[in-house]
DNA sequence: CTTCGATGTGTACGACGTATCTGTCGCGAT
DNA sequence: ATCGCGACAGATACGTCGTACACATCGAAG
């Protein structure tokens, strides 16, 4: 009932050819969210929000991805694309390196770390290609199959489980608009203030007084990491 | 202009008394909420599914809490509250044991592993509770107040890592009704097939074929935790 | 009996994901 | 040169969600 609506010819040459075609492609669709993410937050990403990022109907995207769960894939694929392993490293420097390359491109996406675990559990091609690269520094070491992935899956893990937490952190501080973390303190002071004060928590206001690399979070990432691996090296007889 | 439309007199004594006031309480709330969310997923969990199966308006339970976010914040406290460390063990058996009952929380309740983070990291009375108990048996091993702290939050990170990945699988199982993790396999087999085809993944391949503890999950849970325990003892010497 | 704060109700709005129908382009076969 | 078809994008609409806001109703204190 719209279409025949008054407008005619004129009109209708007036509207912008709707482009030569092929305007969209799962290409410009990834690029294009992960923009609108790295930019604005994940809950910037609208499947509307992207189509007029795109220029085009809200609908339109669906030609490419079958929902919005898609496009998260499509996206986390997107951004993997860049995180290669050098080869030539042996299992405990490919591991590292691995878990610090993940974390550099957690920090430079963080609505990466924030999805959803389904999301980020995707079978992706350029998340295959990252674990078959770190299962390939362990298959020289004659472990049992059973073996080589835990031992995989636990740095992968340990790698996850930090980076949620520490980018929540951080995306309470820029939300909130803070310079950096010792103004977030102050800003969650009173309800941790409010903890405290019930003295139920001893030895975390000890830590809370006497701890001097609460802000360096590489620190932190790191020390854990280097643990983990000693375990694989200790209980694996190297 | 609802209120004074016909509805008169008998109407308004047909209604049911407004109930003997005090129908909620942020305990119900909490109770219901979780209720609902381990029958039948986070998903299900909604301002107003949540009123009905309290009997009550949707806009009532805002009175308790401010959002969804809050509301969220008040489950996570909730289960937390059954997670206990038992005194006087040793560091090595504090860690261990509060990693296990944490995953058998998190397996109780499926939707806690589906967080956001940012739900996750809410610094909850009974969340705080367990670390505080955590770094109790910390407390006497002379570390300082970082590391102890690092030490604590890798073992959370590589828990809520696992459990990320484990219940992100066991979703995927009972979403398509599957009786066990062989059949997801065989119904995430096409895909994996189409990966496989590729050829661009032997390592991974090799796994696939020669593993034989692929569907036992505690076991790979607990390998992971113990090589992180072993690194910690070697480290820190003990 | 009146007044008041605490508590639950009713209604409504805007944003979101997405199903479906419709129009239009480009290309290959006739 | 034309026709038709399949791939592509537009337009519209529906149902659901979170939640803002104004109102009604209760219990108890004055």
């Amino acid at each position: 009932m719209a279409t025949d609506k008054g407008e005619s010819l004129w009109e209708r040459l007036e509207r912008p050819s709707p482009a030569p075609r092929q305007t969209l492609s799962p290409q410009r669709i990834a690029t294009t969210a992960v923009a609108i993410a790295d930019a604005e937050g994940l809950e910037a990403v609208t499947m509307r929000r992207l189509a007029t990022e795109l220029g085009v109907a809200p609908m339109a995207p669906y030609r490419y991805v079958s929902g919005k769960d898609d496009l998260l894939e499509l996206m986390v694929d997107h951004v993997y694309a860049d995180l290669r392993l050098p080869p030539g490293l042996d299992w405990r420097q490919s591991l590292r390196t691995l878990a610090v390359r993940t974390r550099e491109l957690m920090l430079q996406h963080r609505w990466l770390a924030q999805l959803s675990p389904q999301a980020k559990l995707s079978l992706t091609p350029n998340r295959m290609t990252v674990a078959e690269q770190a299962l390939a520094a362990l298959d020289r070491l004659d472990l049992d199959a059973d073996t080589m992935m835990s031992v995989f899956r636990a740095v992968d893990a340990y790698v996850h489980g930090a980076m949620s937490y520490e980018s929540a952190v951080s995306a309470l501080i820029s939300e909130q608009s803070l310079s950096d973390a010792h103004e977030l303190r102050t800003e969650l002071a009173p309800l941790m203030m409010w903890h405290m004060q019930t003295g139920r928590y001893p030895i975390f206001q000890h830590y809370l007084r006497t701890a001097t690399r609460k802000d360096d979070t590489s620190w932190q990432f790191d020390t854990g990491l280097d643990c983990l691996l000693d375990g694989f090296a200790t209980r694996l007889g190297i």
